[in-house]
DNA sequence: TTCTTGTGCAACCATTCAGTTGCAAGTCAG
DNA sequence: CTGACTTGCAACTGAATGGTTGCACAAGAA
């Protein structure tokens, strides 16, 4: 468990290190496509998801296992086979995490602007 | 210019192609950290910026290359010198799509998992 | 003009990474 | 038990990439 006790933007270690995975999950393409092929799916196997898309079902576990390391994906198995789900609130979380980065760029640059034109 | 006209998520092929390049230049914890010292300095050089990251300046211009290319930064010479200068609307507007997204996963899984409830 | 500083270009190296193929092992149905 | 299907592991290849060094060129300062 990643434990995302999501409260305020003021701890920088712990949500530094999630955003990493969660942005270097989806910078991908592929990764971007098989998520969205998840999300349409609900839920889904490796080797389901190899059928929606142009690539190897190794492939597809490879980009899996990223997924669930970056909190994206969550997996259980049920027989033989191991079903993955999308985890939205991670999604979420990260989207947050850029919102108020943007705000924060946006403060700062404004503030640095006026300081220049005061002088 | 990109022309940014961001309004609902029905269209895939503008938006999608700048989102890739804004996630794939994000993922990257150099380019972040890259990112951060231009914001705190507001404006500054390529060699300005390359006394704050321990890499070579010729890594940070390519950094900056990519970092412009994605929209996130803009240039202008002014002397001898090339300012840049981080922007702050891309990455709000790269915040507002990974939060649509978010929703729509949202919707699309907690519709799902009615439907299988209700059967 | 001469010196210094900053940029631009190009070659080059090492690592990462997406993707493949092959094979062993577990699991359900007949 | 036997056969069909799915996961898991490992080795390998090719391309992308982060980073370096070296050198040539432009622009301000002495």
């Amino acid at each position: 468990m990643t434990g995302p006790d999501s409260s305020d933007a003021s701890d920088s270690s712990d949500v530094n290190d999630s955003v990493d995975a969660v942005l270097g999950a989806l910078a991908d393409p592929t990764r971007r496509a098989l998520l969205d092929a998840l999300v349409a799916r609900g839920e889904a196997s490796a080797s389901a998801l190899a059928g929606d898309l142009p690539v190897s079902r190794q492939a597809i576990v490879k980009h899996l296992g990223l997924l669930t390391e970056a909190g994206l994906v969550s997996s259980d198995r049920v027989g033989r086979e191991v079903r993955y789900r999308p985890r939205s609130d991670t999604l979420d979380a990260t989207a947050h995490w850029m919102s108020a980065l943007a705000s924060e760029w946006e403060s700062r640059l404004s503030a640095i602007k006026r300081a220049a034109e005061r002088d």
